[in-house]
DNA sequence: TCTCGCGACGAACAGTGTTCGTCACGAACA
DNA sequence: TGTTCGTGACGAACACTGTTCGTCGCGAGA
């Protein structure tokens, strides 16, 4: 303990225990995203964070409110890898699609960080940057700002929402301990037509009649649906 | 400790003690939701509810396999109260709104019970009679096997999303120890605006011009804006 | 009447988020 | 240069959480 104050450390030792030593908010929020990465959502504590740092979990405490905070933190930095093209209102149709579905693409590649989109209300400056480009977006093609503003509040819920239902998704997939999207999909499918097509005909007639239909599209391909859902309506606002 | 096994307790004793005794999966899930309606779902423990009905934790467990599985069923149990009009396929639009509407009244007459609802992959009974109610009045109405699923997915979703975003405002009031929804929705609405109006307007010109319209929607309106977005979209899909 | 199984349940385990008090270190000031 | 002072690091502890184990007593079946 005391020999590293004492006597000199090698130059190589003293730049990582600095590093080691310097916490900041940044610092804690990546680690916490590695965490989350590697070990899901479930798995992110401030022990565990603090841990990786080196640390116990009242350092942690000096760069942030507590754990709702740094949920809130990584959940934006996330949302901060979402890639928005030049907005073009003329295809505004065209890139509020490419946006819902990057932006699903991102927090997908986050294990569960989805499982903290919906636990607060975002306000964070990534979060606005998205925002802002979709209401910008939406009012270049021509709605009203009454629209807008409702189409940007239920896009935004939708894209979270659906990213939350994945969420869900992978932390089964995971407490199953199975390896990939792929096992799990077949199997929860599986199950779930099994289960659908025993149940009573007389009091489920349009689900037993349906289960091939029930079970038909993936994930992906129901996202997909929802969103165009919405695109086609807001588009039907236009004047 | 030993008197009431050595001593022959009085009668009324000992009826209170048998209903005290006679544990069952019905009444724990009652007594849950009795819970969650009192003091809100971050106060549902299994302590809590054990502590409710007399005795510790431990003995919950022979009626119910964890927490996961009492909150399913809680949930599944609220889902029970949704009331649901004989089917008619010609107003299918009109009793698709009434269904949502009342799902949503449902939920949010029980506290901040929502937030069980994205919790797990939904398939009590009273989850499936709701679908099955769905289901047929989207086939009923014309639509596709395949449509109609994809409809009653995104549906399913659009309801529990939107009941969960006003869980999490649930939540916030409580924390914030504010009477009712009134106060808080003043308080949130205005906090909303001025943060809105402080951003720099040269990097977020359009909520910066339009923070009026941002605000001028309640949630119920919102849900409904969405829910028209969304039925609409779907008798589109109609040959 | 005796036995046997099952449910009630006290205690404990392994975790959680968070707070308090102390302590060392680096910067600012005399 | 010497000394104070404040801030951040951090060990320990608190009050919880969900869950499991082992015991114990009661009621039903033999």
């Amino acid at each position: 303990m005391g020999s590293n104050t004492e006597v000199p450390p090698p130059p190589w030792r003293k730049a990582r225990a600095q590093v080691r030593k310097q916490l900041s908010q940044e610092l804690i929020v990546d680690t916490g995203l590695r965490v989350l990465d590697a070990e899901g959502f479930d798995a992110l504590s401030m022990r565990r964070v603090a841990q990786e740092l080196g640390t116990g979990p009242a350092s942690l405490y000096a760069h942030v409110a507590g754990k709702d905070e740094l949920l809130e933190l990584i959940y934006d930095r996330v949302l901060g890898e979402i890639r928005l093209p030049d907005p073009d209102p003329a295809r505004w149709q065209e890139q509020i699609r490419a946006y819902a579905i990057e932006a699903q693409r991102v927090l997908t590649s986050h294990a569960d960080v989805a499982r903290a989109a919906m636990a607060s209300i975002p306000s964070g400056p990534n979060s606005l940057r998205v925002a802002e480009y979709v209401l910008g977006l939406l009012i270049g093609a021509g709605l009203t700002p009454r629209d807008a503003s409702l189409g940007l509040d239920r896009l935004s819920l939708y894209v979270s929402s659906d990213a939350y239902e994945g969420s869900v998704h992978y932390a089964r997939m995971k407490a199953a301990g199975m390896s990939g999207p792929g096992e799990y999909f077949t199997q929860f499918i599986g199950s779930l037509a099994r289960y659908f097509g025993s149940l009573p005909a007389d009091r489920f007639p349009y689900i037993s009649a349906n289960v091939d239909a029930l079970i038909a599209d993936d994930g992906e391909a129901r996202f997909l649906y929802g969103l165009d859902l919405i695109i086609a309506g807001l588009a039907a606002k236009l004047p």
